[in-house]
DNA sequence: CAGGATCCCTTAGGATACTG
DNA sequence: CAGTATCCTAAGGGATCCTG
C-alpha cells in the first residue's frame, strides 16, 4: 500500500511515533475524531479543507491499520460509515498535546528574535 | 530551498510542531544533541547511522533556520563546527517526551491485539 | 454516500563527486 | 573536516473518473 506505516525497527519511541503520525491530514483527523468523537466520511471531508476523497481514505486506512482509528460501518443504503478513535488514537491524542501547546506558543512569538543558549 | 518548513498558516500547534519537526532525522538530531549538548558534523554523522551528508546539512540548517539549533563555526584550520540545542530545541524536546513514551509503548505491545474501545 | 482505480505532479530522500 | 553541487529515485500527495 502506498503511503502506509514502516512499522520497521525503531530506534525510538519518537521514532515510532511520528512514523504513525507522519501524513499530511493524520494531524488534524485526529483533532477531528477527538473533538466529535465520531464523524462520518462525508463530515470528515468538510472538517479538513481541502482534502481529497482518495487521501482521506487513505490516512483514515493507516490509521485504522495502526489501531488509532475505528471504522464501523452500518449495511444500510445509502452506505453509512462512522469513524472514531481507539483508546490507542485517545493517548496519542494526549502524548500528542505538549507538542501542540508548544507549536501554539511556537506560533505566538512568530517573528520575534529567536533565542540561542547554545555553547556559551 | 528543497524541504524547508512550510512557516505558513498553521491550522493549530500541531500543524505548527509538526512542520518543525517532519524530517527523517529530525527527531534523532534532536535526541543526539540533547544527549551530548554539543557535537561536530562528524559526530553527529556516526550518531545517526545511514544519513548522508546532504540529509545532515539539509536538515541541521532547517533546523537552525527554525531556532532549534544553534549553529558555531570556528575559523580554523581544519574547519570545526559545533552544533547545540537552543532553548526552544530543548523545550522542543520536552514535548516530544510523552509521544516518545507512547511510540516506545507502541513499540513493547508489538503484535499484541488492537484493542477496540471506539462507539461501543 | 463512501471509496476503489488510475494517472500525474511535487517533494523528500539519497549517491556521488568536488571544494574551501 | 565540513560542507556544496548535481543528479536520480522513491514516496507523498492530489485530480478525476467510476462503482457498490
Amino acid at each position: 500500500m502506498a503511503g502506509a506505516s514502516r512499522r520497521g525497527p525503531y530506534i525510538c519511541g519518537i521514532d515510532a511515533a511520528m512514523d504513525v503520525v507522519s501524513g499530511k491530514w493524520k494531524g488534524l483527523i485526529l483533532w477531528e475524531l477527538n473533538a466529535h468523537r465520531v464523524r462520518r466520511f462525508a463530515e470528515l471531508r468538510r472538517g479538513l479543507n481541502g482534502v481529497s476523497e482518495k487521501m482521506l481514505t487513505q490516512h483514515l486506512r493507516e490509521m485504522e491499520a495502526d489501531g488509532l482509528v475505528h471504522r464501523e460501518v452500518y449495511p444500510e443504503v445509502p452506505p453509512r460509515v462512522e469513524y472514531s478513535l481507539t483508546v490507542h488514537g485517545r493517548t496519542l491524542n494526549q502524548a500528542l498535546a505538549p507538542l501542540g501547546a508548544w507549536g501554539s506558543e511556537r506560533i505566538q512569538r512568530e517573528g520575534s528574535e529567536v533565542v540561542d543558549a547554545a555553547g556559551a
